[in-house]
DNA sequence: GCACTGACTCCCA
DNA sequence: ATGGGAGCCAGTG
């Protein structure tokens, strides 16, 4: 299947979101055009090759945690960058109150 | 083509 | 506030 239009669709709208900034599936997957594809986001990231940069690390769950058992290498890493680009982890938890990525949900910005 | 699984979310006890 | 269960959409066997 090589690439998924749909997947781009997500990719870019990932790549969208601002650095020290994260987002959560379900808001990617709205800006997307997919009300209810937040799996889609995680099947999206996961199939991501690393040569187009997503930076899927900003993307979390809706309980602002990591989609990863704690200690798992991916966490791991995704955590080190969110740290480095200044998102502040309370327990694992990131408060979204504060760090999730806010636009225009209700335009679709993205549909092209 | 059916059934299971998963980088999810929402609702209710 | 927390935990369990049902709903959703694609991908995989």
């Amino acid at each position: 299947m090589r690439v998924n239009p749909k997947h781009q669709k997500i990719w870019t709208v990932v790549k969208n979101i601002p650095k020290g900034l994260v987002s959560t599936y379900g808001d990617v997957a709205r800006c997307a055009g997919f009300p209810r594809g937040a799996r889609m986001v995680g099947v999206a990231l996961r199939a991501a090759p690393d040569g187009l940069n997503v930076p899927w690390y900003r993307v979390i769950n809706a309980k602002g945690q990591i989609s990863f058992p704690t200690g798992h290498e991916k966490e791991l890493t995704q955590r080190e960058h969110l740290e480095k680009e200044g998102v502040v982890f309370s327990s694992g938890i990131v408060n979204l109150k504060k760090y999730a990525w806010r636009v225009g949900l209700d335009r679709e910005l993205w549909q092209m």
